[in-house]
DNA sequence: TGTATATAACTGTCCAGTCAGTTATATACT
DNA sequence: AGTATATAACTGACTGGACAGTTATATACA
């Protein structure tokens, strides 16, 4: 070893200590700052503490990002995009057949609903919302509404077509996205173990329940 | 003038000044205090605000209140009670007919949502469930679990009387909370307008639809 | 006079954001 | 190739303000 006066850990670290180019820089800082927002909070993270979790001073994270709010903007944003095409791209592909769609969805939904990682931002948002609105509205137009939107679109489709009686396409909309959310809030913000262990067999108790009340030849219920 | 170095705003109050006995104070806090939480969340928000809508100091609140989470856990201990006693009350009457029970619940349920003033706690416990789980915690099984279960055997018992077929109860009674879960996510949290302005037709439209996907004579869906 | 109720003023700590300076890489020139 | 110069990436140390919680003091009333 060569007599040189820099500290050990220089020498591990230093073929690789620069060699990273900003690129992939703010993606790091991000997923820190979405682990610390969701260990701590918005305002108890510390700026610190998410700049050592991606390996950085603190001011090294003013480098790409302006302030605590801007880590948060670009951090709903990073996720926004792909979700929403995502969900539209599956909707439509379905109007061909929206029973079929249906149980396929109901299925793949529950999935990702049950996922920590894909959860982590909708939590984010949620525990925020009260304090950045602008946030809460943009995530609400680009993720919720365009997901409940294609779910109705795709209810009604049915309905065209003679699979589904004439119902209120948004309320069956509804009627299967609300016990996703019902359930990703209860694991994912009360904490608590999962209502429905078995995804398979919970979507297909759904999803029957649903097509069953959706049948063209049941009767309407009498509004008493 | 009369040389009174005292300030008038002293004056004018003091008659009633001190008259006020301990008794309502606890309460006059923390409504103030739900008040401060909602509009800027738990962190932002200033012991010296929430006493000052109080009509207090600062220190003032600390007679009352150890601590900015002791007036947090106080705030949900005094909202958890009476709901979690009404919800199951409610349901218990309805074994008797559990179809009518169902349909006054619809209505009932949506109504109780739509409301901002009641939906306060809940939002207020789920922007801090992340700093504070074991008060999301406790939420989740003293109102939460409550009424999720209580529904549930209403179900259930719809079912034993031959009401309804024999479909998993849980998923049936998380078709009735979902979309309420929803619809409170969305208006209050998320800040969307009404999904469903008109309360009584989405709550006979869902019932519509989950009755009929519980009928009797419905053939069950086939699992492919 | 004593006790309960209240407050103004204070203290100690914490942390977002800044800045002057350092180290690694790139480029220009010989 | 080697050396000088420029620039990109980064950091340690600091500041200024905010705010939870405390203390010393004042008022009301029995």
């Amino acid at each position: 070893m060569p007599p040189k006066s820099r500290p050990a850990t220089l020498d591990v670290e230093s073929v690789t200590r620069w060699r990273r180019r900003a690129g992939e820089r703010p993606d790091e800082i991000l997923n820190a700052a979405l682990d610390e927002f969701l260990a701590k909070g918005f305002d108890a993270a510390r700026m610190e503490d998410i700049a050592a979790r991606a390996k950085l001073s603190k001011a090294g994270v003013y480098l790409y990002f302006d302030s605590k709010l801007a880590l948060l903007q670009a951090l709903v944003d990073r996720e926004v995009k792909p979700i929403a095409h995502r969900a539209t791209a599956l909707m439509r592909a379905g109007h061909a057949d929206p029973i079929a769609a249906l149980r396929l969805l109901a299925t793949f939904a529950r999935g990702t609903v049950a996922d920590p990682r894909l959860m982590a931002v909708p939590r984010l948002v949620i525990s925020i919302a009260g304090r950045f609105p602008e946030i809460a509205e943009r995530y609400r137009l680009e993720v919720v509404e365009r997901a409940i939107g294609g779910l109705t679109a795709l209810i009604a489709a049915g309905i065209a077509k003679g699979d589904f009686r004439a119902v209120d396409a948004g309320v069956a909309a509804r009627m299967l996205a609300g016990p996703l959310i019902l359930e990703a809030l209860w694991r994912h913000i009360l904490g608590g173990a999962p209502l429905a262990p078995d995804i398979a067999a919970t979507a297909a108790a759904q999803i029957d329940i649903l097509l069953n009340g959706l049948r063209p030849d049941a009767r309407p219920e009498p509004t008493p």
